[in-house]
Formats: C-alpha cells, sequence, structure tokens
DNA sequence: ATTTGATTGACAGTATACTTACAATATGGC
DNA sequence: GCCATATTGTAAGTATACTGTCAATCAAAT
C-alpha cells in the first residue's frame, strides 16, 4: 500500500518555525513604529541612522553589510533619510562612484531623542514572557540567526564598516 | 550634572529583539525559498494555498483573518495564484460582494508534491540548535507570538475560518 | 421602506526586501 | 599603458506588509 501522507492543517503551519518569525516580525514592526509615531521612523531606517552615527563617511555599500541589508533597498532607504533631511550624502574625493554618508545635526539630534522609545518597543516585545524566558529567547535567537548567517541573502558583515578607515592609512 | 546618555552602538542594535526578529524573518524566508524553488512558491503562497485547502469556499476577508495577513496585501497574492491557476474566485450566490476561493486541481497537487520541500525547510531553520534548544525555542516563540497577537495590527484569529459555515446553517 | 452603519473587495500610496541588469568607474595583471 | 575584471550606485521588476479611501452591497434600526 502507498506511505500515508501528513495530514495538511493550519495547526501545521502555525506551529512552523517560518511561520512564528513572520509573525514576530510583523508584531515587533507594529510595536515599533507605534512607540515612535513622534519620530516618524522606521526600524530600518533607525539602524541606518545608528550605523551611519557609529561609523560617519560609510559608503552605501559598506552600511548594507553592517545592517544586514540589501543594497538596492538601502538605497530607497537613504533616499527617504536624505529627504527628511536627516542624512547627507558627499561625493568622494578618491573614488568618483562612492557617496559617503553622514548624519545631519538634526539627524544627529533625532537619534539622539529617539533612543528612550526605541528601547520602550524592544523592552515591549519581550514584556510578555517571563524575566529568565526573555534572557532564554535572546540567548537563542542570537545563536541561531548567528549560525545562520550565510543562509540569508545579504549576510551581516559588521567588520566591513572599518574598511574604509584601511583605505588610506 | 546631566544624566549620563546611554551610549549609541551597534551592537546594541544587534542585540535587540526586534534587529533579531527581521532578520530570522530574513533568513527563514530565504531558506524557504530556495528549498521551494522548483515550485515557485513563497511562504505566505503557501500558507494562504493551505487554509484554502484547510477551508475550500473562504472568502479573502476570513483568510486573512486565518493567516494573519493584512486584508490588501491578500488580494495581490490572491491574483498572483489566481495568475498561475493554483487558486478560482467564484463570486458567492447569496452575497454580491464575497467571492469565494478554492484551490485548483493544479493548486492542490502542488500543495500535496511541496510538503516534503516545506519540512525540510522549516527543519533547516532551526538546524544548527541542538534539538532541546530548539524545542526551548519554539515553545517561547508560540507563547510570545500568542501573547503579543493583539500588537500585531492584523491579529489572528483563526476561529474566524468557521463563519462561513454557521451563515446558511 | 428607507436610512444608517458595517462589510467586502478593490485601489492608491508608502516602505521594506529581494532579483537582475547596467553604466560609470577602479583595480590588477600583463 | 591596456584590458579583463570587479565595484559602486542606480534602476526596473517582483513580492510582502501596511495605511488609507472608495463604491458596491448588505443588514439592522427606525
Amino acid at each position: 500500500m502507498p506511505s500515508k501522507t501528513p495530514p495538511i492543517t493550519m495547526d501545521a503551519v502555525y506551529a512552523a518555525p517560518g511561520y512564528l518569525f513572520r509573525r514576530m516580525q510583523q508584531i515587533a514592526v507594529a510595536i515599533f513604529v507605534e512607540e515612535c509615531r513622534a519620530f516618524d521612523l522606521t526600524p530600518v531606517q533607525y539602524a541606518a541612522l545608528v550605523a551611519i552615527h557609529t561609523h560617519p563617511g560609510i559608503d552605501a555599500t559598506r552600511l548594507s553589510a553592517v545592517i544586514a541589508f540589501d543594497r538596492s533597498t538601502l538605497g530607497n532607504v537613504i533616499e527617504r533619510l536624505e529627504t527628511k533631511s536627516l542624512v547627507e550624502r558627499k561625493p568622494a574625493r578618491e573614488d568618483k562612484r562612492v557617496k559617503l554618508l553622514y548624519l545631519t545635526k538634526s539627524g544627529a539630534a533625532l537619534l539622539r531623542d529617539i533612543v528612550p522609545s526605541v528601547e520602550r518597543a524592544q523592552a515591549r516585545m519581550l514584556q510578555p514572557l517571563k524575566p529568565a524566558d526573555r534572557k532564554t529567547l535572546l540567548a537563542l535567537l542570537t545563536q541561531l540567526v548567528d549560525l545562520n548567517n550565510e543562509a540569508s541573502r545579504v549576510p551581516l558583515r559588521a567588520e566591513d564598516a572599518l574598511e574604509h578607515l584601511g583605505k588610506s592609512n
């Protein structure tokens, strides 16, 4: 007789890691946007601002490696940050292809002011769990993301941020 | 003296739950698409197919509640599934606004055939963890998604799927 | 019965998140 | 110096994932 096919149910979908990751991402974005509504900033825009703050004069390609963010999408993100006058793009002298990224004064100010809201958002995401469970989940998730880094289409390359310093040194 | 501002670093971003959820979602989608390349189906399209299979004759609004998926986006998803002849939309007799959803023969066949690939993908996402850690992570994540359900802009309403049966009964 | 309010699917708009492709430019091998 | 190759930013295309709004329709209250 033919081997029995497992039943196809929604419960199987609800229990699948992929479904849970998608759901959790939806929830995380909703909470972030709600807490940071006053600043009109998305999670990705925030990550970009932090990276540019930490590495002034970084270029778009390295920025994409530092926040594990697709280069093409990042172009649009930067464009929006530029429209909001939070970020400046200056052509590099040594390499005419490259445009270097800097925070504007208002970008730096916004970043300073938004931090408490961001922290509130991050806390809210894990709020429903017991403190010990929050630590466990974060630890496992950190591990898993790190071990799966290469499986992503845009692996994180945090160390790339430093390369633009080595160029002239 | 003024209170000390916490330093703004990328390490803080890398350790934030929101960042980890986004990263894990990226990775999960990449793995799913890779494993299911032969079937040319995305995670959301798969969830929609399963829901329509489980609830034949469901309408788009209820489907969105059952897979916790925004109604507007779902319209496009269904359109793509229709273009690929995996799903049929039939106008309801009792309510002229409603279009009922059904799997086509090839939709049902594809769903049957893709299951092993989907299961491989789901397994791969957690592969790097030790078996005990996989269980722990899944349990905590299931809890957290459930407890945060209302925080999402499109809360899951699994029970909504049954309403269309009660209408005429 | 008519009006009020809710529901349904559709549309336009914004923002990720990826793909491939391309022109401009740089770099390394020769 | 020249040429093959690589890099950089950009653009077009697809697919989520949301916000609104809208017309058609339905249901319920008067």
